[in-house]
RNA sequence: GCUUCUGUAGUUCAAUGGAUAGAAUAUCUCCCUCCGAAGGAGGUGAUGCAGGUUCGAUUCCUGCCAGAAGCACCA
């Protein structure tokens, strides 16, 4: 890549000064006008080699000039003593080429090659509302399995759901008082039930005692008529979310269940209990995490603290069965690295959790990620269940897809493809409001403007691409041949913003993956398509007459196929009209 | 109370220690005789406060203020 042929001309010159530089730092400046690559590596060295700033970028500019490659049109230091590097017509011209022969492959690269990695996200419980949290973990998880596919890693989605503890038994026990027996209630009769299993825990104390029965019956499955009950909520709970998945773009290679984590987790705690990891107090087992410095290559800062693993009443809580959960993976999948998505609320958790499965699996702590977001909150404050301010997922996206219906009535579509538009329209404007930001902070959910389908959205990106689509249509019905890219004749100017950026989408793709941080692609896109439609605006594209219309239509070739597979990387799907 | 996280235009978000702090939205102007106006061009508007480190701080450190999350048998 030019990036680093740039960094290693750098890196000599430093050395032909007599300057033994680490790493050269390479960035594109903010402002497009101060060149397409710049350094700072005068203003660093000044000092060390007691000259100003200015002069040593000059010094450094004699020598790189000498071995100029023909990429690099122009070099100047300007500002404080920053270097900055131009480059060529001809470089934009191999790079449209470039693009369009890897077409969908363009951005990918090699360097995950041969790992596996298993990547756990969603995360919804059954028996509860899939809400906009959800969503939020779906989205996260999403791209970031594509970040780590499109560099050549093995992916595996998992999705790991709480199908039993005291959640479940109030819902269960919200069933059994409604009495919803036969199998033909449906997912709201569910939530329902749900609520006011979680009422009456607040308000009465029978109940609660009731629901801690029901709890440890659950588990050890020794209730038949509880067990029916039990499995008809769980079926009907999976049933539903899978519909949600499809609409979101996941397929999930395994499904894990607490159920399945809690009698593995258990017995692992108390082999170890009482050998320096757990221990015994007031009737339940704990890992004393003040006697434990947190793990090492863990986000520093801060003491653990203890929690429980298994309860007074012997039944595994969240902690163990998530020890059980790792070992499970690996079981099932030979993982190289395990992420987890979740929010930000169990970040302490998860830091005492890590440190007990250092000592206990510590090969897969070392392999495991724990990587969270920010939650979901509404102006009112935070969703809660038993508030009833729960936004669902469905209703969310029902929501989106009728405001998308709206602005489709003058066209003529089928009804068919307006739905299909709408879903598309709908799921990528909600993806990219989530990740336009960095993950791990929290984001003030307001329905009416928190998703929005002009400027910065989903539907900018899909309509720049509808849009490019349309051009090419249009140059194919008039002919224009657009796959020998040539450079315009006459040398054909300055390069646009959109020439300049669209070479630049394999450098977001590395960093992107490096870092989970798929809000950069977010970033990169919307810029993209804003210089898009900008040379759209200033520009005919398609023109008979014109002899450089076949370069204009290479570009906007190679502008969808950026943009597809960018939007890609999002888990958002393009389509053809809107 | 203790621990952690977060404070950037009215609002929602950007900015590997760098150049004039970028977008979007709202608001105020323009632009459909021209390939899709879910678009384009322009105006107004911001780093919580006080110190420190640095040639240079939104970014790193300290203190304060404000908000959020967590702190033993829920997940």
């Amino acid at each position: 890549m030019i990036e680093d042929k740039i960094k290693k001309l750098v890196h000599k010159s430093l050395q032909a000064l007599g300057i033994e530089g680490e790493s050269v730092s390479l960035e594109h400046p903010a402002d497009i006008s101060h060149g397409d690559y710049s350094t700072n590596v005068a203003l660093v060295h000044a000092k060390s080699v007691g000259m100003n700033p200015l002069s040593l970028a000059a010094g450094i500019v004699r020598y790189i000039v000498l071995k100029r490659p023909p990429e690099i049109e122009r070099i100047e230091v300007a500002g404080a003593g920053f270097i900055n590097f131009y480059l060529s017509r001809e470089f934009f011209t191999e790079s449209i080429a470039e693009i369009l022969r890897h077409a969908q492959d363009f951005g990918q690269n090699d360097l995950l090659v041969g790992k596996k990695v298993m990547v756990e996200y969603t995360d919804p419980n059954p028996f509860k509302e899939f809400h906009i949290g959800h969503l939020m973990s779906n989205a996260i998880g999403e791209s970031v399995s594509r970040l780590f596919e499109f560099q050549g890693a093995e992916v595996k989605r998992a999705c790991y759901q709480g199908d039993i503890g005291l959640h479940v038994a109030k819902a269960v026990w919200g069933m059994k008082s409604k009495k919803i027996h036969d199998s033909r209630f449906t997912i709201q009769d569910l939530g329902e039930a749900y609520k006011s299993g979680a009422e009456a825990y607040e308000a009465d104390a029978a109940a609660k005692e009731e629901m801690h029965e029901l709890n440890k019956k659950i588990f050890e499955k020794s209730d038949e008529r509880i067990n029916i009950l039990y499995l008809a909520g769980r079926q009907v709970s999976l049933e539903y979310f899978e519909e949600i998945y499809k609409k979101l773009g996941t397929k999930f290679d395994y499904h894990f269940f607490e159920s399945e984590t809690g009698e593995i987790g258990k017995k692992t705690v108390e082999e170890f209990t009482g050998q320096g990891v757990f221990e015994k107090s007031q009737g339940a087992i704990i890992f004393p995490g003040e006697k434990h410095l947190p793990a090492p290559g863990l986000r520093q800062a801060g003491g653990l603290h203890s929690r429980v693993f298994i309860n007074s009443q012997g039944l595994p809580t969240y902690e163990a069965k998530e020890l059980g959960l790792a070992k499970i993976k690996y079981d099932k999948y030979k993982y190289d690295q395990s992420v987890v998505i979740t929010g930000n609320e169990v970040n302490d958790y998860f830091k005492v959790l890590l440190r007990a499965m250092n000592l206990v699996f510590p090969e897969l702590a070392k392999k495991t990620k724990h990587l969270s977001h920010g939650i979901l909150r509404l102006p009112s404050g935070k969703m809660s269940s038993r508030v009833g301010n729960v936004i669902t997922a469905e209703s969310l996206i029902a929501a989106m897809e009728a405001m998308v219906h709206k602005k489709l009535e003058e066209r003529e579509l089928e009804t068919k493809e307006k739905n299909k538009i709408a879903e598309i329209v709908a799921v990528g404007a909600i993806k990219y409001s989530i990740l336009k930001q960095a993950i791990g902070s929290d984001i003030v959910f307001d329905f009416g403007k928190s998703i929005s389908f002009e400027g910065d959205s989903g539907p900018y990106l899909q309509y720049s691409y509808v849009r490019a689509k349309s051009v090419l249509a249009k140059a194919a019905t008039e002919k224009i041949p657009h796959l020998e890219v040539k450079p315009p004749s006459g040398g054909g100017g300055v390069p646009s913003l959109l020439e300049r950026l669209l070479p630049r989408f394999p450098e977001v793709v590395k960093r992107a993956g490096q870092e989970y941080a798929p809000h950069l692609v977010v970033t990169y896109l919307t810029a993209l398509a804003a210089a898009f439609n900008s040379y759209y605006a200033k520009n005919q594209i398609v023109n008979a007459e014109d002899k450089t219309s076949p370069y204009r239509v290479a570009l906007t070739q190679a502008f969808t196929i950026v943009m597809k597979n960018g939007l890609w990387l999002l888990g958002i799907e393009t389509s053809e009209q809107m």
